[in-house]
DNA sequence: CTGGACGGGTCAAAGGTCTA
DNA sequence: CTAGACCTTTGACCCGTCCA
């Protein structure tokens, strides 16, 4: 951007002496900047008829327009912010007559003060000090360890992969209908996507490994049903999965248009409205995955303070507009429960033989093929032993409790996470 | 050092009379408010009716009308358009809690817009460079008529009236362990509660009869784990009823044990270590209580939009305090989650036949006790019909599905509500 | 039809940057 | 560190359109 504008402006300097024709000729006051092509140091030759307004009233230089209250010129200008800014006092070692031209303005700081004074500057022109134009300090946007350009890093990744396997046309009608084999397919697709995106976040990478696999299982369905309501958002009431299929309003199968009208109604509406960012949804994501709660974590703090970061790059990323972050995060509680109604719709296919479960889809949504059940939520829940009666009963049990009581150890998952 | 050099600058400010004759003298135009010591000449227009409205909510400097959303001054509007249009990324030198008024409002642009959108300013205000003519009259989006005062004293009254009901001991240790009876005590106690704190809305009141009733049932249960683990703050381990029992960490009946953990390490861990005040938890109530999401209201966009006073209110009641707003939303995933594992509970040992439920609470708690269900989340959902064949079956399809999936209509409820 | 509100634009004069 | 040439940002002021 900046650079940009610099080589505009160098491009274009070459106009700059009939600009300041034109200045002269029509008394255009000095102009300047805008498309950088007008150079500042216009109203020079105008000595003869207005001579008096374009000198420095301080060294006679010429001037560059009225500073603080005093034609002047750049020199006299800074000289006096600098003066007043830091609150200079100076001395003169002659007999504070000086002459202040502009050969001898350098020579005696005090003569020179007194003079801007005296042509009528004014310290309360003067301003505090402002911000740095040059914000392209790279200050990095950090918050902790978590830095918003890793997750959109991160995000890219997730939202890439897909794009390279199927090439698509944007025309929504021409896709096909996803019958629940192509559902299976693209959870697959997406779960495994997950894992990349994960590997992403160096403080994942760096917890425990039976962690990273509880945070992975614990809301894989929350992040399916996120994936694919962002992915719908540009259409209307279609849902879009990763592998191109798409779920219409009408005609898939029951279960499936449940969760898909929810997943619009609930999902889809209110981030279109919002007109969710990509930064925004990447903060969202995070905060998702890292949710400290119910999920017999080693170190919740970790996981705890690492959501935190990442709600605060929410916030930033909102940059408060009035009401937006408190939107974005009451997203929340409807994902988790459309993301729950579709392991009950899972889960209950899969008790009626209905539809025949990847390993990934079963291990990873309904908490399956790892060891028996141990515990709700925290490891050092003290009424675990006295729990494990009911848990151990899933087919009475609803599974949505049994889903987030599983032991995090197994393998599928493990054997994905850990050649990171 | 800034500071420094703000205040050796104000000690520099004497002579302002003398600046003023010499402004005249000279011919130097008005420029007002920089440092306040000139008089603007155009203070005609506006200033004698309002003298608070005519304030800048960004600076507090004096407001040319409202800008972008928000009453604004010259200045603040041409930063926002100048920021929005160029697509600008500010960043803070600081903490990102830069002071932000007339004085200092150059000191900090990240901080300054941030200040922008919270005031109400909306990018989509500005209009793209100069070519839409289309007078999309940006509508106003009146900060809404709920009031925090109004929470306030709801609030009061359901925690009163317990008090009256029971002189309590402080002492947790003498009070006696709930049985299965004293918990269903102690919720229906709560439910009556929750309709009378429901009452106290004139907002509530003015909605449609289904919506009030559909609004109370929806999230009963929420308000029972948030109640009493509100209540529970003050005491270790140990969960308080409204009733004046307790639920110690071991002793009581497996499921009710099992629920009463995570309220303690989910719930009032979090909300302890918050130091929740009682303006956010009014408004975390109030932001619970008006869900639009998943309940067939007839009104969901004026619940929303209570919803989203709420959330202001909230944001403001948490002063600005660093993250605090996104912890204090970040509870209600969770106490959903605990919400519905009571729900399901319940929903066992009633179909276990293991315990007699009083009707209010089946009305409320598992939405029985209406017509036959009548499909997912909202009225107008294009796929209801296919659904019904399902939720038809309550005994094989779990319960928190079902739970949501009630009719607003009933009897019991209705009665309560209605005489009001 | 008129005046206030609120979009847009302008440009003098603030500010900051950066090399010598 | 200061000087000063050079570039950006600010905000007071003005214009045009819409609508009550």
């Amino acid at each position: 951007m900046k650079l940009t504008r610099t080589i505009l402006k160098l491009e274009c300097t070459h106009g700059s002496t009939e600009t300041k024709l034109l200045n002269n000729m029509m008394l255009v006051p000095l102009r300047a900047n805008k498309t950088g092509s007008v150079v500042s140091a216009s109203s020079s030759s105008l000595s003869g008829a207005d001579g008096a307004k374009t000198q420095c009233f301080i060294c006679a230089d010429r001037a560059t327009g009225k500073h603080y209250g005093a034609p002047s010129c750049d020199g006299c200008k800074g000289f006096f912010r600098r003066s007043i800014r830091n609150n200079h006092t100076y001395s003169c070692r002659f007999d504070r007559q000086c002459i202040v031209d502009k050969d001898k303005r350098n020579q005696c700081r005090y003569c020179r003060l007194r003079k801007c004074f005296k042509a009528g500057m004014r310290k309360e022109a003067v301003q505090n000090e402002r911000d740095c134009i040059n914000s392209q300090r790279a200050k990095e946007q950090t918050v902790g360890t978590l830095s918003i350009s890793v997750l959109l890093q991160a995000e890219t990744t997730v939202q890439q992969f897909p794009a390279l396997l199927s090439p698509r046309s944007h025309d929504i009608t021409t896709k096909k209908t996803a019958g629940v084999g192509e559902v299976f397919e693209s959870m697959k697709q997406q779960l495994l996507l997950l894992v990349e995106w994960a590997k992403h976040i160096p403080e994942f990478c760096s917890l425990p490994i039976d962690d990273r696999v509880t945070l992975l299982r614990t809301h894989s369905a929350e992040h399916l049903i996120l994936g694919v309501a962002r992915r719908s958002l540009p259409y209307n009431n279609v849902i879009l999965l990763g592998n191109d299929f798409v779920i219409p309003p009408r005609g898939a199968e029951v279960e499936i248009s449940r969760v898909a009208f929810r997943i619009q109604e609930e999902l889809v509406k209110p981030l279109r409205e919002l007109v969710i960012t990509d930064k925004e949804f990447a903060c969202l994501r995070t905060i998702v995955f890292f949710a400290p709660d119910c999920s017999g974590l080693k170190s919740p703090q970790v996981v705890r303070h690492l959501r935190f970061q990442a709600h605060l790059l929410l916030e930033e990323a909102t940059c408060e507009q009035r009401g937006r972050f408190g939107e974005l995060l009451l997203i929340l509680p409807p994902l988790q429960s459309v993301a729950w109604q579709m392991v009950e719709t899972l889960h209950l296919a899969q008790l009626l033989g209905e539809a025949k479960m990847d390993s990934l889809l079963q291990e990873m949504l309904l908490g399956e093929g790892t060891e028996t059940g141990q515990g709700v939520c925290t490891g050092n829940d003290p009424t675990q032993d006295q729990q494990n009666d009911l848990n151990a009963s899933p087919a009475t049990f609803p599974s949505v409790i049994c889903h987030a009581s599983m032991a995090p150890t197994s393998g599928f998952l493990a054997a994905h996470i850990d050649w990171h």
